[in-house]
DNA sequence: AGTGTGAGTTCCTTGAGGGAACCCCGATTG
DNA sequence: CAATCGGGGTTCCCTCAAGGAACTCACACT
């Protein structure tokens, strides 16, 4: 085995990595996401072999992160996300976030988000479902889940 | 030129993975997180090759995620998260809440996470800085920034 | 018929990941 | 003092995935 296969690890950030851990499949999600649907444009936009990226979109649509999608008579596809692919924008967000805190130098972010509703420019942290307070990883307590490898 | 590299990119998610994009790097992260603070521990716990292992613990050493610590005497070292290495934990909660959500299965989640403020087992959600309401991919337009490329 | 275009395939080369063996250094043991 | 041990890596070889360019196919337009 070349690359070792993380799907069969129990923890869910293995697994996570399993369906977008291979090198450009964030950066096909990200592209997807900002409106580059076609296999053409990603392949120009991000300059990927066009062999790979075959492989990169057959892998998310088996894995239900997008869905191919004809748009016309012609033998043509458009990739969208599906409802699993729209959740893993969270990721993406969270990485952009560190990005640009820590990776964006003097120029300032290359990318601003507004949020429709308060119409601010803004960014995201994380907080806890149950009491809304923030949660990081300095704010959590490790402990064995039902899925747990014993 | 064999593996591109995304450093040069405009995009603060290429950047990001410039720094933890390769295979393994997630995971060598978590294991710092959980307490697996050793060459032997993580190579042990990951089953990593330790020439990859080595590469990994340099490159976030040089990139400033982690701090290689000597913690004996004799030539003995230990990896601990900077600063800029603990905000990067966020991409992996966020990355866990979507393994757990969509890839755990039958036998539920192999972690929890009790948060310290609230003390319950709970989750990760993505709220925008300035309102405190909800900010996922869906609820934001996306603009150039000041570091855009032109 | 000839051209154009989107969406891939095919083929070759290179270099990164896997795996196992080996090395270095300081501490401990006989 | 020699031998051993254990953490923390190096070195070496082999295989397979990424890069890159060329090629193919199906349909539409001229």
């Amino acid at each position: 085995m070349q690359r070792t296969n993380f799907g069969g690890m129990a923890c869910s950030i293995a697994r996570t990595l399993d369906v977008v851990g291979e090198p450009w499949t964030p950066l096909v999600l990200r592209d997807v996401w900002a409106g580059f649907t076609r296999f053409e444009q990603i392949q120009a936009d991000l300059g990927i072999s066009r062999k790979v990226l075959t492989e990169r979109l057959n892998h998310l649509v088996e894995r239900g992160v997008l869905e191919r999608r004809p748009y016309d008579q012609r033998p043509r596809y458009e990739y969208v996300l599906t409802d699993k692919g729209v959740e893993l924008l969270d990721v993406l967000m969270a990485m952009a976030t560190w990005g640009d805190h820590w990776l964006a130098g003097e120029a300032g972010p290359p990318v601003l988000y507004r949020h429709h509703a308060c119409g601010e420019i803004s960014k995201v942290d994380l907080r806890c479902t149950h009491c809304g307070e923030s949660m990081h990883a300095c704010d959590v307590e490790l402990l064995q889940g039902p899925g747990a490898a014993v």
